[in-house]
DNA sequence: AGGTACCACGAAATCGATTTCGTGTCAAGG
DNA sequence: CCTTGACACGAAATCGATTTCGTGGTACCT
């Protein structure tokens, strides 16, 4: 069994409260007194029990990460955000709960709200239900959502520009003398999608460039979704001579696709990814993208959460992070 | 404030005990009664308090994952093996929460341990310090090692087969005429560097090739360490015609380092990793390399783990999964 | 009738730490 | 000499759920 505060109160002949007092920096205590509490505590290794803690403090200092993807599903864009909670979490004297599940997922929620297993949650959710929304602002849970922007009231968010990132990859593009370029859409992350979409359509049109639908493919959520589509748009009358992927993830897959046809990249076809993963840096060739500041986002979007939890009638806070087109060789082989 | 047992006891003019034994399967509860209970824990939106529950009954349900690495270095291979457990650990009614943090590791551990947040603790410590094992058998906790082969006696571990999976990859390499081949080793994994090793210079000897000190490079938890490696090599007066990394990860990284130079892959080198990396899949070329069953093993793991903390008494178990050669276009460029 | 056996429920202890409130001691100040 | 106040400590309530033990009441058997 573990050491309690009472194993310690006997051994020096003290009541528990004395020796809490002791441990916990209170000023009624004499200072010699302290001094044995704390070699005594250290001697018999002694470590608080968390439950007994969280119950009687009423808080856990535990925010939850709450991912909408199942575990293996996690990529560089969610580990870039853990990160960067966590380091946040960290420094502020939190702790971090990774909540991620292969079934039902509003369940999920549900408990963490009403059990109180943790004082706050994140949600990593990129396409977040409304109706989870309303329910956590119901149960007067803190919370933060992270990259996207939510309509709710009082919902608190932190996202990236999207349409500003597409803009300036569109513009790349079109300088580089592209008028067919292929979009990988994924409808399912709605304002983030719907974003990203307008800028398209809007850099085209300023371009004198008609839209054209064939070119726009929709992905999922499955292992080689980019593949899939990279073939749909290949197998096109008059394929794309550049092809946007909604993330970088998909861009690999869009590269590998070309290249089993003997394709180069990029001087058959360019391929320009989002969200700047690491492992786009190691693609072959390595890949054109916009690097959204995750880490940052990722640390800001824990202290706008703490402040919330805190101070739980603050108003909602609503942040747009800049992004920043990065050019590798994917779309211009020179540089 | 949210709803508790008094609450819904005051609600039905009943006792706490009653309400509780209702809502928990005891038998010394009228039907009638039951249902009322249940009925009215639903309206009221009861959810146990954690704390409160793990207090008494002095287990929390929840195994810690423990990773010796930074979030931010969380890759393939850790996904994998976080997904298999995280199934197992829901199935067996359990919670996995992770533990990676970014400064001090060994201070983290004490803590888990001693203040029984978790019931467990399954250690995805590829080079786990033997001081932690001493540590965590001293204070009882029940554990798993996962990745590597450990010497205490009651330690209890998951692992790959290691010496197997590289004696394949060498055949294969060898089959295809290859004589010198880079070795990139990872000498802080330690048995594992060791049984890689140790397959690949019993496989040269094997062949009746001389074992050659130039090609094996030393390579460290950073983010290019496979570059730096995949460029000394290939600066050396004679360089290899094919090049083993000791992970999928340091392999894509090889295939940047030679694309840059305009060595085509594998006519001018072959490039194989080892642990089966998705990412793998869609490098171009897609990467051959020694599929682990990280999924199953993590699993395993989870499933021992269980049994240890359910029979804390048991003998240690140690099992090696076996592994399987993928080839892919990496090394054999028409397959 | 008396005893046994269950049944359905409540009282109360318990988990371990925190925190409020109270108490005895001693020194300084009027 | 008495009061005031700081000081150092202890008693006890508290957080919310679980679990043991006990108690009336009813049914059943001999």
């Amino acid at each position: 069994m573990s050491v309690t505060l009472t194993d310690i109160s006997q051994a020096l002949g003290l009541s528990v409260s004395t020796v809490s007092k002791a441990l916990n920096g209170y000023r009624d205590v004499a200072p010699e007194t302290r001094d044995r509490v704390l070699s005594m505590a250290q001697a018999m290794g002694y470590h608080p029990n968390t439950a007994a803690r969280n119950l009687r403090r009423q808080r856990t200092d535990k925010i939850g990460l709450l991912l909408n993807t199942p575990i293996m599903d996690i990529n560089d864009y969610l580990v870039e955000v853990m990160a960067g909670s966590a380091l946040a979490a960290e420094q502020l004297g939190y702790n971090l709960v990774l909540y991620t599940n292969a079934t039902d997922r509003s369940e999920a929620l549900l408990r963490l709200c009403r059990t109180r297993e943790v004082d706050g949650v994140l949600l990593i959710w990129t396409h977040v239900p409304d109706t989870a929304i309303d329910l956590l602002q119901s149960e007067g849970v803190p919370a933060v959502v992270f990259g996207r922007r939510v309509d709710h009231p009082t919902a608190s968010y932190v996202a990236p520009d999207n349409y500003a990132g597409m803009r300036a990859l569109m513009d790349h593009l079109l300088g580089l003398g592209h008028r067919r370029i292929g979009f990988f859409g994924r409808p399912a992350l709605r304002t983030t999608h719907e974003d990203r979409l307008a800028a398209y359509q809007d850099a085209l049109a300023q371009a004198g460039i008609p839209f054209d639908p064939d070119l726009v493919v929709t992905t999922r959520l499955e292992p080689n979704s980019g593949y899939l589509a990279m073939q749909r748009l290949l197998d096109l009358p008059e394929p794309p001579s550049a092809v946007f992927a909604f993330h970088d993830g998909l861009a690999l897959q869009a590269i590998r696709a070309a290249a089993e046809r003997g394709l180069r990249i990029p001087q058959d076809v360019a391929v320009a990814g989002f969200d700047g993963w690491r492992s786009g840096l190691f693609a072959n060739p390595p890949m054109t993208t916009v690097q959204l500041p995750l880490r940052e986002m990722g640390q800001r979007a824990v202290s706008i959460l703490l402040e919330r939890i805190e101070h739980p009638d603050l108003p909602p806070v609503r942040e747009i992070f800049p992004v920043e087109l990065v050019v590798r060789a994917s779309t211009a082989g020179d540089v």
